[in-house]
DNA sequence: CAGAATGCGACACGGACCGTGCCGATAGAT
DNA sequence: ATCTATCGGCACGGTCCGTGTCGCATTCTG
């Protein structure tokens, strides 16, 4: 589907050579074009919003021929997904450092915030919408990105189990998807924000349940 | 952005006429013509999926011109969003007979078989894919269904409180958002199952964490 | 340093869909 | 019977896809 209402009338004015940052110095080859394609879909993106990216948008932005993205990714979501690689920052990691209840708040509220602005929140909805009809492509979401964050959610709170802040007679693990996903809901389907309201909400009901009273908790 | 890699070749061979359901009766017009175009929609996303959904492929299926859809419908995810509203099934809504952990745990059975089988599925995929990059879509799917079942959920949980099956010191309006959007995050980001497992660990976290020990709820 | 191999930009296709405009036919309302 | 809105059919220009071809530039190999 191409969805937005305006999805014509684009970028891309019919000029007859590249554009700006091209054709300074001799022409790139190999990893260096490669890299230079990524920052230009990461810039595309910054400044025109998903509704905007294409394989010739960015191939022209680039001053570059279709087949020199064509001949590196078989298809604009495969490049996406290459590009979110390079903003799913590493420090979407959690601290070990204070109590499971604020290192868990500390990373739901970086996470959302990576997701509020761009240029990952516009490639990452641009993956999720093309995935939406590509269930191959639901599974490399997961494996690449999704999977990585429930692991070290997983591994986070059953640090806290081991430090006695959490219940121990009980499996955290089905309870990952609930913690990890639960913030996506706003995200994708509305347009009501991912604020601190949602996350505490989230926060204090997994405490609730499974926190210890006498150690930290709160309700 | 067009996902799927084969989403060319698709439904249309160029006949000139009719397909087999449309001139068999006099020419239909109106809410009658309305109606019959819903059905087709609902009939195609069944059998070809959501990558096989264009206005101009149900257009043809329906042995219509493009304008009688164009008339009706501004854009293929306005038609969509007519078209869920058809089988976005009244049966969407709690019982009040069991406990509350019971009808939470059928109604979120309930959604996610509904979810996970045509024609419910494809389209409700096709309108969340198109509905990433256009917020107002992103609005107005929350507006027609998402509050609704929201609303719902909280009247459940809210009336659980009142027969004391649940903790009556704690506002469970901020909560909503994740009973009633943790579901999501299998179903839109990976491939597995929304199955009895996670919607198990949802309730029982919930319930740990704000069931009364003394009514019914369980570790 | 010369020649081969390969990456490259430019351009041209055919195809799918989009959204629109125009036509003559047809159906319901007057 | 006439009038008018709706209809189906057709054609158009436009965007984007994915592929193919060509001649040049760069880099590798000998």
């Amino acid at each position: 589907m191409n969805a937005s209402p305006d999805s014509h009338r684009r970028q891309q004015p019919p000029q007859p050579s590249q554009s700006a940052n091209a054709s300074k110095s001799p022409r790139r080859r190999g990893a260096e074009r490669t890299r230079e394609l990524l920052e230009v879909t990461l810039a595309m993106a910054d400044e025109v919003g998903y509704g905007g990216l294409s394989i010739e948008a960015i191939a022209w932005r680039a001053g570059v021929g279709k087949h020199t993205i064509y001949r590196r990714w078989s298809s604009l979501p495969e490049l996406l997904l290459d590009t979110l690689e390079h903003v799913w920052v590493s420090d979407f990691d959690y601290r070990t450092t204070g109590s499971i209840r604020d290192d868990l708040r500390e990373q739901f509220i970086r996470s959302s915030q990576g997701l509020k602005s761009p240029p990952l929140g516009p490639i990452y909805r641009a993956v999720i919408a093309a995935a939406q009809s590509d269930e191959q492509l639901r599974e490399t979401i997961h494996a690449r990105f999704l999977a990585t964050v429930e692991s070290r959610t997983l591994a986070r709170v059953r640090l806290a189990q081991d430090r006695g802040e959490l219940r121990s007679d009980v499996d955290l693990e089905p309870t990952i998807d609930v913690l990890a996903g639960s913030l996506y809901y706003r995200w994708v389907l509305t347009t009501r924000p991912v604020d601190e309201g949602v996350i505490d909400a989230l926060i204090d009901m997994f405490m609730d349940a499974y926190g210890r009273s006498d150690h930290s908790a709160g309700g």
